[in-house]
DNA sequence: ACATAAGTCATACGACCGTCTAGTATTTCC
DNA sequence: GGAAATACTAGACGGTCGTATGACTTATGT
């Protein structure tokens, strides 16, 4: 495949990203990523067979996205509590985003939960990634239920962004962000 | 407006009551609501003069649901910590629907989100009342940030219906339920 | 009883949806 | 340098959407 044709795909995948964001998964039409890449609707079908298939290529981005972003947590300490507060800075630092529209990640799980299977299960490997991580780093801190707290801090989190998005409160989301690391401390402070 | 007007515009709003939960708003046609219905498609525009009036009914028919439901809370004990208790039950009493699809007032939320603020601002409606009769409760347990208890509470509430319903897992749903009790039982222990 | 209103219905509108196809450029390679 | 493969384009298809209208039927009030 050449340079252009792999250019114009990610521009499609990047701009369906967005989309899917802002709008849902389903009220983004190929019309508006025609709008914002340029390219013309009608050819969308050489570069993807359904609109199934960009989802999974939106989804796949994520998932290397957020791999990035965790790999710049473990690095920026080899304490696992800082590395939790770093990833939480993250959305943290997206919070008019999240204020306005809520998590992508959850939003999107969310909507296509009221779908079909397939894109259900798709949407949800990026939470199985960030859970994994998440558990990773509970266990390093000494916990033995290592995975249900990492389930409890995505659920927290996950909360925090419903409640935020729908009040229209970025105070709260400022609050419990707060609350959030506080929790993290007091769970590596016990198991110490 | 005659019984029989009323009895068809009543059937239209539960009918999209439940389609706007199953399939959220937008995933949601008149067609749909008139093959449960019975009632032609064309016709809608009689009772309703646009799918968002449907919309604005159907919030305010939860709405008077859920007070209905907070009165029963409010009737069943005057401890306010067995209140709150009851009202999580109703959570946990959808158990299934809540894997399935989540919760009903936060994922049409989060969807109206995405949409107008007008929408967004009328689904809203639902938390409102929620936040408020839990802030009542906790002003009774004692509490001097009792509305910001009730903020969490709600927070905690739809990070476990996300997580549950993401993650197709009743089991997590359970296990949530019960370290909510625990955490409110705390809260009033600590109180008095 | 009859006039007026309330309720019901079938049909149609224009717009937009996701998908597909037939054809045109462009590149690649013998 | 010409053929074969790849990259790209534009237009059109059938379908469904929310909305609107005009006519028909039933109920109401006098």
């Amino acid at each position: 495949m050449g340079t252009k044709g792999e250019n114009n795909r990610t521009r499609i995948i990047e701009a369906a990203d967005q989309l899917f964001y802002k709008h849902g998964y389903n009220q983004t039409s190929f019309s508006d990523i025609a709008d914002i890449t340029g390219i013309p609707r009608g050819n969308f079908y050489y570069y993807f067979k359904t609109k199934d298939d960009i989802l999974a290529a939106v989804v796949e981005a994520r998932v290397r996205q957020y791999q990035e972003a965790l790999v710049s947590c473990d690095n920026a300490t080899d304490n696992p509590g800082e590395r939790l507060h770093a990833f939480i800075d993250i959305m943290a630092g997206t919070e008019n985003s999240v204020v306005d529209t809520g998590c992508p990640i959850g939003s999107l799980c969310v909507e296509l939960a009221k779908d079909t299977e397939a894109l259900q299960s798709k949407s949800r490997e990026v939470f199985v990634l960030l859970r994994d991580w998440m558990s990773r780093q509970f266990e390093e801190i000494g916990l033995v239920d290592a995975n249900e707290k990492a389930m409890d801090l995505l659920s927290r989190m996950q909360g925090i962004a419903v409640i935020a998005c729908a009040f229209k409160d970025s105070a709260y989301l400022n609050r419990s962000v707060g609350d959030l690391k506080s929790w993290i401390n007091s769970l590596a402070l016990s198991s110490s």
